[in-house]
DNA sequence: GATGAATGAGAGTTCATTCAT
DNA sequence: GATGAATGAACTCTCATTCAT
């Protein structure tokens, strides 16, 4: 599946360099909107985090925003990329579920930061540049869809097809709920005693009798 | 149960005159904030919005975040008592459940631009203010936490003490999911749909008879 | 005669202050303009000469071009007003026409730096305002145009009626020669000089009696 | 008669790819400058309508002001070239006046965007600079002080010989009249109707009789 | 208690120019 | 001789906050 990006002008002709720069860009500024927060940190700040001057940054972007844009885009990038590293295909659909759903918390946790970021900042980004921002998400719940949809066929999950994109937009949640009630979970619980519990109750219902 | 709430302090002695020109201020800056954001909203504007000039502003708050964690306590001292309101309390623990669930989720997509407003914004708040911001969300989960016991007490609920509070948490986060995930499950489901659907994965586990 | 001004809002309320600040910003803003044209004055520099902060600058305008405008407006009416005043309106219209010739080309004179700085500068205004600008020179050649006509009507000029309109944009053009080529007709002449042989020229034509 | 022109140091070696270039340059430029004024035209843009990089550019100029200069001149030279491949030496001095007047005001209404250009960003010149381009002016002046000559020396002008520069400096300032107050004179007049008038008000004066 | 004019640090962005390749 | 990435000083404009009235 292609998701679209947004393309953001350049001045720079080479396409290797652009790459290279805006990763720079990226990991300065995903550190400093995750300790500042976007509207806190300055342009030059970013700059001279990528290493290179405030003129520089500008010739790989077109405003502030775009930054913004490049480091959401590259946080959701990783997301999907590392849940998909850790999922192995083998075995039933209501395995690789219980799998997945193991992974994607612990990512989630892992990069509890960012994820917090993109839920904070994006608002700030221009409507249509937003659109692809969510867009990506999406994407990500997809892989669950299609694992639960695996399930269903191998006989392994049991849930009416309608009920199958709420469960992947619930698992999602439980992996935001993980990052948004930090502070309130955390008291109660470890990270592997909350995903046992949610797995448990996620799955106690859709599960093929056992 | 008292929570704290933060003393901000006024140059005006009168407390009454101080209560209401909080009041207009929360009032104006809600709807600045909602549609512009925190940031992207001058002190000019809700000065303005509140009907009384800068000067004014500045004798009632001590800088732009008062006006902020004002907001943010209005909103959650609105939602607690309009999910406190909806409650009937007779009937058994799990009756009340259901009742207190569906005003919840009823209450957060009436007030989701609200709500969405806390979670992006109150980042923004120095360490110390976000800290009892924070508290007073704890204080509604709290509401939950009271109805579970008297279901397990009653014995309509089934459930493990060490449990309730992360159920609690749960509940808070569907409410939160509608809130968050909008642009996504409407797609899908419309509130009663949704709100249906949650309730049903969520007590089947764990009301006593089926 | 009325003509038309454009209105610039002001973050201030007070009719007199906002005059009075106008002023001097326009008293600053001409000095700095004449000596270092439009784009290389800064608004910093600007502010500073008006002997207040570049934020009450801000407050009195809402751009750069805003002082240019005021710049150019102050200019025409301070040429219109010196040139009505030189002008005594007894006796037939060709001896006041020659009078306010010769009082023409000597405001011209004393001003020619302002004179030059609006034909240099004017073009950086918004297309909507130059409009403004060009209107109030209309007005000044307006001032010939009525002499001349009193001229035609008492006798002492004779003149087709569809020839008066170019003849005053004429008498503007001398003007506006003397200031424009001043390098050239200095090593020549001296002002006086000037204006006696171009009112020769012109007079010579359209003079009744010789 | 032969005008200085400034001597722009180049990196480059080669007189006559200099050349080249510096015409390709000049070409893009005066575009650019008519319609975007000197400021609000940028280096990059010079060299890309140019047909080569922003680093070419300064091999054959030292500076933007370079460009300027080099602009007014070749704006400056085709005036002239233009007037003297349009004037026919045969017939009194009277007869050539009234054409070569003719053939200038087509000339300066032809390019009336480029004497504008002049007029407006000469002033961004360096001081030393400027008086090249003036001088250049200067040199089209001599034009009509020779043809007027040649007049009183054929007897078909009569004029006193300390007004003969007088004269040449008004004939200028006819064709930068129609550049100027353009606005104002297109709304009386087509170019012919102006060319005639101001001829018949000129030579009225200065013609022998007739 | 209310006003609003004044402040100025600091923001995002631009662009003429350089120089290593 | 040509390129274009890099530079950073300098620009216009904003806005939270103060304080004299």
């Amino acid at each position: 599946m292609t998701e679209k990006r947004k393309s953001i002008p350049s001045l720079v002709k080479d396409p290797k360099l652009i790459e290279k720069r805006r990763e720079q860009i990226v990991e300065a500024a995903v550190n400093l909107f995750v300790h500042k927060g976007f509207h806190k940190t300055t342009t030059r700040e970013i700059a001279r985090s990528s290493g290179f001057s405030i003129g520089t940054l500008y010739e790989y972007i077109e405003s502030k925003e775009d930054v913004l844009y490049l480091v959401c885009d590259a946080i959701h990038v990783e997301i999907e990329s590392r849940l998909r590293e850790a999922i192995n295909f083998n075995g039933t659909g209501l395995k690789i579920l219980k799998l997945a759903l193991k992974s994607f918390i612990r990512v989630m946790d892992q990069m509890s930061d960012r994820v917090l970021l993109i839920y904070q900042e994006a608002k700030s980004l221009p409507k249509e540049t937003l659109r692809f921002v969510l867009g990506r998400e999406e994407g990500i719940a997809q892989v669950f869809v299609e694992i639960i949809r695996r399930g269903i066929a191998d006989g392994s999950i049991r849930m009416d097809e309608k009920h199958v994109k709420l469960m992947a937009d619930n698992i999602m949640v439980l992996g935001e709920m993980w990052v948004f009630r930090r502070w309130a979970l955390h008291k109660h619980y470890t990270l592997e005693e909350y995903t046992e519990k949610q797995i448990a109750l996620l799955l106690n219902e859709i599960s093929v009798s056992e």
